[in-house]
DNA sequence: GCCAACGTTGGC
DNA sequence: GCCAACGTTGGC
């Protein structure tokens, strides 16, 4: 079992919108790193927890608690010259971007970067290290077990 | 809107 | 394979 930060802007996909999604269920559509992508394709399995992050907005934080609900598979995105995530130069045959699909379990309070910078027991976490880009960063399991603990037990607004 | 950090591209 | 230029991310 592994744990994962990932981010989304919530003008893109929120909490929300993903809660609203069918099983509260979204594919990870957008991911055009390959650092990232080798994350999903490499390391993650299905059932693995996911903290869901909201960032380039006004308050960035840890929004969600969530889960892998698929291996790999190639996102469509890049195929669609209509997407701004098209990539012309991945052929169907070999794919070059993945996604996982993400169920939210469940919506939490903001856990915004100030109180995250401000626990002396989260200072090595990578979301936090100046000039992060990573969309995707592995979360060490005493950091999820804290930050889950942090995140309270707000009511279940997933199925 | 600014700017630091970092990934990618392309000439050589 | 080096490295400068450029583009993107994302907090502030």
């Amino acid at each position: 079992m592994n744990y994962w930060l990932m981010k989304s802007e919530p003008g893109e996909c929120s909490v929300d919108d993903a809660l609203a999604a069918p099983n509260a269920t979204v594919p990870w559509v957008g991911v055009r790193n390959y650092q990232a992508r080798n994350f999903m394709r490499d390391a993650m399995r299905v059932d693995d927890g996911v903290l869901f992050y909201h960032s380039s907005c006004a308050e960035p934080g840890i929004v969600g608690i969530a889960r892998v609900a698929s291996p790999p598979y190639p996102d469509p995105t890049q195929f669609d010259p209509g997407s701004p995530y098209f990539d012309p130069g991945s052929k169907t045959e070999s794919s070059r971007w993945l996604l996982v699909d993400v169920q939210v379990l469940r919506k939490t309070r903001n856990l915004g970067l100030p109180e995250l910078r401000g626990n002396a027991d989260l200072q090595d976490l990578l979301v936090l290290r100046k000039g992060n880009r990573l969309s995707i960063t592995p979360i060490e399991p005493r950091h999820w077990q804290l930050i889950v603990k942090l995140l309270g037990s707000t009511p279940a607004s997933a199925a």
